[in-house]
DNA sequence: CGCGTGCTTGAACATTATCAAACAGTGTGG
DNA sequence: CCACACTGTTTGATAATGTTCAAGCACGCG
């Protein structure tokens, strides 16, 4: 089991024009999240010979936590969640799922943990064993998913210090600014704000909060003018620099 | 950034006769934690050749958060923390590192966390490079190195749980189970009880606790006759049944 | 329009943190 | 060998952060 979650399908993109000296270090590739593959890529189509498509409605599981780990999902629409449960039903929501993510490529046996949609979503889904076929085969493949784990493991880390170490407040200001990071590379103050695709139970359950304290904190931010509320599900950041401050992030 | 702090060194044992079918299913081997390559084993050999020792006695740095991350750390003996700091000095331990745990596998460009002698310790250092261009060359070690990490990537997440869901004294009774099958492969309930090489604070730190709350927890476990403090650094585990009622383990 | 779901706000409460002090074990020097 | 200091641990009293319980609000939908 384990995760995995959320592999950027970057990592699958045939070698390309852009990339000089990669072969060189592995490791130190950008790979930005909003990079999407082409079908007509070489690598995709390759791939996606093995793939079916799953549909997965709003509220509906695509997968539960501990069915046996007999697929590889990839997002192509919709944002989806990871749920862990514990047995008297507290929930823990790993990360959030949005296209391009995969999910399930570190689960050995069985899932561990259960995969829900968010909103309307879209997967394509690879029987495990042809997906680790595909890798075998193909080495760059290979490394990009090593550097694209190197790159999850890393942003769980943060999110282990997160939870270990950050007050609520912290909490929901990092929230917001990596939010804001992996939808709209950055972008999010300006235009028409940030799309929140959760719920105010899923922020909670993710940052390891009660639903009443994100929405409280969400207030105390709105009348401190340091982000505006559009709607339920959109949230306009009017301050980022005060975000920042205010999410203590680490020393690197 | 990044982890596989602690994966084991198993997945570079060379390939054994205890080994069925496992070119099939590279994922659901057993990997048990107490494995121990030795040194006349082929592949250790091999990845010996590139490394040097290193000693760091008790509370000494042997690798900073953010230095370049040149080398591959192997523990060889003693126990290490693998640390992250706030800009405030807030402290989180990701993980203890013990006998066969790699350190700073996942860290691309920089080390994503401090790491630091729990004890006096004795690692290998493995420049970057070498250590890759012999994954390179290895499939086996490849797949093994792929199973070690979804083996920690779980064992991260269930991590997560603990520090998103879980109250006090299932976290303290988490741990102290974690412990007992980490080190002595489920026993420390009979024998002369279970070394904690790590000093409270650093407990607290793990679990995202106080150093007085993890004190506290422990005289209540003590009065309920649940654990004997045999002395500071040595617990026995009397009652590991309502240790595992109370550490709320998960659905699987 | 009325119901339902999800959101927001308030008040009381609980768990865990903080502050403070005492205690235990270890090593040092007189 | 004992007094002393030092570090790490334990315990207590108080405080704060975040939870729980409870009620009201708002938006969407039949």
């Amino acid at each position: 089991m384990g995760v995995a979650l959320a592999i950027q399908e970057a990592m699958i993109e045939p070698p390309a024009r852009t990339q000089e000296a990669s072969a060189a270090s592995s490791a130190a590739r950008p790979l930005r999240p909003t990079q999407i593959i082409s079908n007509t890529d070489g690598a995709t189509v390759e791939l996606d010979k093995i793939g079916t498509p799953v549909v997965c409605r709003k509220g509906q599981s695509a997968v539960q936590e501990g069915d046996p780990a007999a697929y590889v999902y990839r997002v192509t629409s919709g944002t989806l969640r990871a749920v862990k449960l514990l047995p008297d039903g507290r929930r823990h929501i790993a990360n959030f799922l949005m296209p391009g993510d995969f999910f399930g490529l570190a689960d050995c046996d069985v899932h561990a943990h259960g995969l829900e949609a968010v909103s309307d979503s879209t997967l394509r889904k690879y029987p495990r064993r042809g997906f680790e076929n595909f890798l075998e085969g193909d080495a760059q493949a290979r490394r990009r998913l090593f550097a694209a784990m190197c790159k999850e493991l890393s942003a769980i880390h943060e999110h282990l210090l997160l939870l270990g170490r950050k007050t609520a407040t912290e909490r929901l200001a990092t929230f917001l600014l990596d939010l804001a990071e992996r939808l709209a590379g950055g972008r999010g103050g300006t235009e028409r704000g940030l799309e929140l695709p959760m719920n105010r139970s899923d922020v909670a359950d993710y940052l390891g909060l009660r639903i009443e304290t994100v929405c409280r904190l969400l207030s105390e931010l709105k009348n401190r003018r340091i982000i505006e509320l559009i709607d339920m599900h959109r949230i306009r950041l009017l301050k980022r620099e005060v975000l920042v401050e205010m999410s203590a992030g680490d020393c690197n």
